[in-house]
Formats: C-alpha cells, sequence, structure tokens
DNA sequence: TCGAGGATGACGAATAGA
DNA sequence: TCTATTCGTCATCCTCGA
C-alpha cells in the first residue's frame, strides 16, 4: 500500500510537495466546494455559502442530484416536468432510472412484465387485494457504477409517475435482478406492508435456503455468485441506500431476533476482568484483513435494529461492551468490527475508573447514602441549575441523613442528570472538560473556537469514549507500524482519530466526514496542535462521498488501511421521546450510508489490489 | 428595541434485568 | 411486576450586542 512519505522524524515537511498538491488536487476535481488550509482540505456540500477553487456548474438545487448520481440531462428533464419540488423531481428521476435499467420493462407496454403478472394466479389475486394500497416506502435505484441515495425521502405513487405501487416494486426488484415470479410470491407473503428491503430479504433467505439444499437438482438451484455480492453479504445491501419512513417500526418476533446483549457486557474481553470463556468470532472469508472497519452505536437501541446492522455488515457478530471497565462512566455500546482480538492493549496511564478517582474533589462532600461509585451514560444535555437548587433546599434541611424519601429523590435526580457533590449539600452538572476527561480526550479539546458550552456538551455526549475504542483498535499497532490511511465516517470531535494517535499509530492520511462545522474544528484544532504530519481531508457530508470520490481518494492514497464510524443514533437513544424511529429515522437512516461507502471501499480496493 | 444565538426546562417510552 | 437506565427534542426564555 502506498502510504504518505512523510516521516515522522522529518521536522521541515513540505507540505506542499507534489503528493499534497497531487490529493488536493484530486479532491478538489470531485468536490463541489472546497477550502484549503495547509495540509487541511475542506469539502463542502455549501457550494454558495464559500468560495470555491472549483467553478460551480450547476445550482444547489441541481447539484444535491449530481451528488446521487443522476445526469444532469435527466435532471433537466425531471425539473421541467415537475418543477423545483425535490421531491417530485426526486421520484421523477427514480422512475426514469428504473425505466432506463431496464427499458424492456416498463410495465405500461412491457410485454414481459404485465403478462407475467396477469398469468400469474397468486400474483393477480394479492394484486386485486392490495390494489387500493398507496405505496409508501421508500425505493431507490442501483446501478454498478452510480450510487443513489434518496436517504430520507418518500417515493409517493403520485401523478409524476404512471406505475402502481405493486408494478414500481416488481419493477424495482426486477431490476436488481430477481424473477418475477419470486418478487411476487415474497409480496404475497411478506404481506402488503412488506418494504422493499423486506422483500429482498425473502428472496434472498429462499434462495440460499434452495442452493443450500442438498436435494435439489443442481441445475435448478440458484447461482450463489447471483445472491451473495463480492464479500459475501446479501446482494440487496447495495440497493439499502434510502429508507422509507414508516411511522411504526416492524416489530422483530422473538424468533427472528437473534442478538442478546452479554452480562457483563465486556464484549470479547476487557483488560480489568477475567476473559470471557465462550469467545464465538466467526468472520465471513471475504471480510478477513484490509480494509478493517469499526462500526459503532448505541447498545440499547430498539429491538431488532443490531440484528439489522449485523446482517447489513457481513453478518459480523457485534461486540457489546460497557466502558464501566474502562472509565468512571458507563457507556454500553455496540461495535461491530473486523479486527483481530488478540493481542489488544489498554491506554497507559489507564484512566480513573471510580467517580472518586476521577473527581477527588467531590470525595469531601459526598454523603454515604449516595452509594454511586460510577457515572451513568454521559448524555448532551445537564441537569438545570434549578434542578440543583431544589435538590440543595431538599437536602439541607436536615442536620443529619435526610429521610429515605429525599434520598430517594436526590439520588434518581443525581442519576438520571450525573450530578456530583461539589459543596455541603450542594449538586452540579459534570463540567466540560471532567466529560472529556471521562471519555479519554485532552483537557480543553472542545474548549474555545467559537463553540457554545451547550454545543460542547452535545459534541461529548455524542462521542466515543477514547479508551474504549483504542482497546479495540490497539491490534492496528503492529499491522501499520509505517502509519494508517483512515476514512473517519461521523467523526464528531474525533473520537477515533484521538483513540489512534494516543495508541501511536501514525495517521498518514485521514479523509474525515462530519456534518457540524464546530466539531470539524475542533478535529482540526486537534490535528494542528497535535503537529499531524499526514493529511487532513474533511468532508460536511457522507453524501458527498460517492463512487467517483472515493475511486479518486483511494487512487491518491493507495486506498484506506481502516473505515471507522459511528453512524446518528437520534433515533435509536433510549431518550429520544419524540422521534425514536430506530434505524428508518431521519439520522439514524445515514448508517446506510456507512455500508454503501464502506462496500465501495471495499469493492474499489479489490480492484487496485 | 430587536434579532440571533445560547440556555433552560418540560416532555415518556422502550428495554433489560431483578 | 417493579426498578433502573437511556450518544434526545423542542418550545420558550434569557442574554448580549448592534
Amino acid at each position: 500500500m502506498d502510504k504518505n512519505p512523510s516521516g515522522e522524524d522529518n521536522d521541515d515537511i513540505d507540505w506542499d510537495t507534489e503528493d499534497e498538491l497531487e490529493i488536493q488536487d484530486t479532491v478538489f476535481s470531485s468536490c463541489t466546494n472546497l477550502r484549503t488550509t495547509g495540509q487541511h482540505v475542506v469539502c463542502s456540500s455549501n457550494g454558495e455559502a464559500s468560495s470555491s477553487s472549483v467553478p460551480f456548474q450547476s445550482s444547489k438545487f441541481i447539484q444535491q442530484f449530481v451528488v446521487m448520481g443522476f445526469t444532469e440531462e435527466s435532471i433537466a428533464k425531471a425539473i421541467e416536468q415537475n418543477g423545483e419540488n425535490s421531491d417530485l423531481v426526486l421520484d421523477a428521476l427514480l422512475t426514469f432510472k428504473a425505466l432506463d435499467d431496464s427499458p424492456e420493462e416498463q410495465p405500461s407496454t412491457s410485454p414481459q412484465l404485465e403478462p407475467s403478472i396477469s398469468s400469474d394466479d397468486s400474483f393477480s389475486e394479492y394484486n386485486e387485494n392490495i390494489l387500493d394500497d398507496v405505496y409508501e416506502e421508500d425505493s431507490w435505484s442501483s446501478d454498478s457504477d452510480n450510487c443513489i441515495n434518496p436517504v430520507g425521502r418518500c417515493y409517493l405513487n403520485d401523478e409524476g409517475s404512471s406505475l402502481s405501487g405493486n408494478e414500481k416494486t416488481l419493477l424495482f426488484l426486477a431490476n436488481m435482478g430477481y424473477p418475477e415470479e419470486e418478487g411476487s410470491i415474497a409480496m404475497k407473503r411478506c404481506g402488503p406492508e412488506a418494504s422493499l428491503p423486506e422483500l429482498v430479504d425473502f428472496i434472498c433467505a429462499a434462495q440460499l435456503a434452495r442452493a443450500e439444499d442438498p436435494y435439489l437438482p443442481e441445475d435448478v438451484k440458484p447461482k450463489l455468485k447471483h445472491i451473495l455480492n463480492d464479500f459475501g453479504g446479501y446482494k440487496k445491501r447495495k440497493m439499502y441506500n434510502g429508507l422509507c419512513k414508516r411511522k411504526k417500526p416492524r416489530e422483530i418476533s422473538a424468533e427472528e431476533e437473534t442478538i442478546r446483549l452479554p452480562k457483563p457486557m465486556i464484549g470479547f474481553g476487557v483488560p480489568t476482568e477475567p476473559v470471557p470463556t465462550m469467545v464465538q468470532r466467526f468472520l465471513p472469508k471475504k471480510t478477513i484483513g484490509p480494509p478493517f472497519f469499526y462500526y459503532e452505536n448505541v447498545a440499547l437501541a430498539p429491538k431488532g435494529v443490531w440484528d439489522t446492522i449485523k446482517r447489513f455488515l457481513y453478518e459480523i457478530e457485534p461486540e457489546f461492551v460497557d466502558s464501566r471497565y474502562f472509565s468512571a462512566t458507563q457507556r454500553k455500546r455496540g461495535y461491530l468490527h473486523n479486527l483481530p482480538i488478540e493481542n489488544r492493549f489498554p491506554l497507559f496511564p489507564l484512566p480513573p475508573r471510580t467517580i472518586h478517582e476521577a473527581l477527588p474533589l467531590s470525595k469531601k462532600w459526598w454523603p454515604s447514602w449516595d452509594t454511586r461509585t460510577k457515572l451513568n451514560c454521559l448524555q448532551t444535555a445537564i441537569g438545570s441549575a434549578k434542578l440543583t437548587d431544589k435538590i440543595r433546599k431538599a437536602v439541607e434541611k436536615y442536620d443529619d441523613e435526610p429521610p429515605l424519601e429525599v434520598q430517594k429523590y436526590v439520588l434518581y435526580q443525581c442519576k438520571k442528570w450525573n450530578l456530583v457533590w461539589v459543596g455541603r449539600n450542594k449538586v452540579a452538572p459534570l463540567e466540560p472538560d471532567e466529560v472529556e476527561m471521562l471519555l479519554g480526550f485532552p483537557k480543553n479539546h472542545t474548549r474555545g473556537g467559537g463553540i457554545s458550552r451547550t454545543d460542547r456538551y452535545k459534541s461529548l455526549g455524542n462521542s466515543f469514549q477514547v479508551d474504549t475504542v483504542a482497546y479495540h483498535l490497539s491490534v492496528l499497532k503492529d499491522l501499520f507500524p509505517d502509519g494508517i490511511n483512515v476514512l473517519s465516517l461521523f467523526s464528531g470531535i474525533g473520537g477515533g482519530e484521538v483513540a489512534l494517535y494516543r495508541l501511536g499509530i501514525r495517521l498518514n492520511n485521514v479523509v474525515s466526514v462530519e456534518k457540524s462545522e464546530a466539531n470539524r474544528n475542533i478535529v482540526r484544532s486537534w490535528w494542528e496542535q497535535t503537529n499531524q504530519r499526514g493529511n487532513l481531508i474533511h468532508f460536511d457530508d457522507v453524501q458527498l462521498l460517492s463512487r467517483d470520490c472515493l475511486e479518486k481518494l483511494i487512487g491518491s492514497f493507495g486506498g484506506f488501511d481502516m473505515v471507522i464510524g459511528g453512524s446518528p443514533c437520534n433515533n435509536l437513544a433510549g431518550s429520544n421521546r419524540v422521534s425514536r424511529d430506530g434505524l428508518e429515522g431521519k439520522e439514524s437512516s445515514l448508517f446506510f450510508d456507512y455500508v454503501r461507502i464502506l462496500d465501495d471501499v471495499k469493492s474499489i480496493m479489490s480492484r487496485h489490489r
């Protein structure tokens, strides 16, 4: 692999070497808007907001579809028909795409599809039953070269399309290479509420079952290579770029659900606990070795979420770990990765593992009836001053220990908001720098640079626990003695980068994708303060990382050694009372961009080898 | 005085485990 | 059945600078 030649010992490095310029030029050509700051490059989707070294060729409205992979001709046509209405234009573009991909299967004129429907008794019966159903699922189009990713949009059966919902579903299944008969059977078996991914799941499962049936004649077995993609995953994963926005997530039955949270939650092992006796670790052959990937999200997600994540990430078993075994705060997270698990080592010095070790000044004021030794999960919001005042008034009425009822109330609030004792009868939320310390970040990592206190809590609450992640990533140190090229998705405040740096793994090239400008500034500032000698390239939107863009980045670096990231948990987190919609939620559906990008990286790199 | 941005506080349910 | 926990959201209020 072509690593960045910049030596760690060379202090006189020239950031404008031909290599650096080549990288910058390459990225320039694939981004809609760029700024450069020495070795730091920013690729932004906001083409109108800032100057660009590349002429902005089309309006932002058009550009959003260009990024998705549609041609400007088709976009123009769609706009002409629908005006500048994003949903209608996207709907039209998807219809164009579907029709273009299989012109012989256009339902209105197709001699193949329609006869098939009408001649299939079972489907006809089904079709009559659900004729009035409105198709409210997102759909997507697939192309081997272009990634089309209408995340968060609905594919409605409106005037812009002449196809019924059922016909569209069948057409998409046909475009994906599934026989019409199987598509119609799946639609019947899965029911009228079934989404396209569910139908694909059903077909894949049926094909796999038939392929592995020893009693079935070979000539009627489906070809496995048509079912599995290059990496052992189901073919449909490539198609699962966008997701429907369903009002009610599909319930996973007890039979379907396979993932259980381990107890104790120590994954494949932690430094401070005995190694679990039965560690089952199966990696599909195609996932072994680089590029390594590391995906993170909340462990306590709605039922079935981790089953879905596992299904889309090569059926690898996730590793659930509570950061309480690494620090003084709990953080129950699932990590799904293809890293080796032997010879891990922790970061030194080992972080404090109790509240009193982490916050020694609090010990003096800590009442004996508050038996906490660990903090709960650090979240994005903190307790209010009003609440701490209420607690003070409740406790100071009593010279001695307050009655049990008061103790119970105070403890409930302290646990809920992670309040700590900072004076006689006085509790307070953690300061941002204390949160930084508990999560393994350097002091003042998020301080200054224009970020508000509220946003610091938010960014920290959304980040990795560095010691936990570093323990998992530690196996990379021996594998990449010359440094590593990292694609960091949903980087946040750079937890992955900080972990690698603290492990002593040199960061040669880091492509970091992060929506929040404040977070990008934090990572850039950390990059500069730690005198990183590699290249940091920032993107502000995962959807900018098209296959074409990834091809160019990989061509420049020689490939990514690591794809790391935790997609948004907003719609998975238990604290969300408003929109806990699962992986189909507005933000959390970006998980499928992680899958798409990882698939693309693996695919491109397999061709480069 | 006004607007922008930060701070505050009210808002349960899903899930696991005892 | 009960208890404990949870990388959150959003309307409103407050602060500050022009």
